[in-house]
DNA sequence: GTATCTGCAAATCATTTGCATTCTG
DNA sequence: CAGAATGCAAATGATTTGCAGATAC
């Protein structure tokens, strides 16, 4: 893989980021200082960079696609109501290997999502 | 919500099959019987169906939407390779109320994936 | 110089929707 | 009959891709 500016770029909003973008989000915000940036470019590094394991794709019930820049096992709660997603502290779970004696497979990783409504949308009853 | 005969069999296949079907295939198993029924007609069947909690989407990394007949609370575990969604009899976690408390918000409910090679496609190296 | 990237525009593909018609209660 | 459900076809929207030019090493 050869350096790439716009890669860069990306790797730079996504690291220093908690909102966990979108592609779509990157874009808006890549094209603020780079009007010329395509979103073809933008989904073929997310691409890389998730197979790189550089960052973390979270699907969700909701639309589309977020990408988090924090590779450190953790996990999400997302609203249902906003759609806002949100890092949980509580430790990883323990069963990858579990599942894999129990069902003689290989396990590669898990994703665990807690769905609800966040306390910004409880007390603003959006 | 009224009665219909295109959501009646909708459930009697999705309940009858431990394969986690998606929209399409649903459809495709409909057509055999029914060649006059309508993609639209399977999609908005499922959402009603999920929204009232007769079936479970699963939202995973691959494209597309799986849904599930068999709403008693458990996991699942997707191959990489074939994409196979298969069931996992693994007691569930007792996480939701811990997060409410943690993270001050209402907790609906969670998705546990776990992902990897099934022992099907191990031992075929697809 | 060659492989890797990029912008652009067109293509894909799952899912959604508007509408006129048919069915259920 | 009124509201709900359907078939059909067109629309949507996220994501992917082909291609010719630009960039990295």
């Amino acid at each position: 893989m050869n350096y790439s500016k716009q890669r860069e770029t990306m790797m730079r909003i996504l690291r220093g980021s908690k909102t966990h973008p979108t592609a779509q989000e990157i874009y808006a915000e890549m094209r603020k200082n780079d009007p010329k940036i395509s979103l073809g470019t933008v989904y073929r590094n997310l691409a890389q960079l998730t197979e790189k394991g550089s960052v973390v794709r979270i699907d969700t019930k909701h639309e589309c696609v977020h990408y988090d820049g924090c590779t450190d096992p953790h996990y999400h709660f997302i609203c249902d109501s906003c759609g806002k997603v949100y890092d949980l502290d509580i430790e990883p779970i323990d069963m990858d290997k579990r599942v894999e004696e129990d069902f003689d497979c290989k396990v590669s990783g898990h994703s665990l999502i807690f769905y609800g409504i966040c306390s910004s949308c409880r007390n603003s009853s959006n």
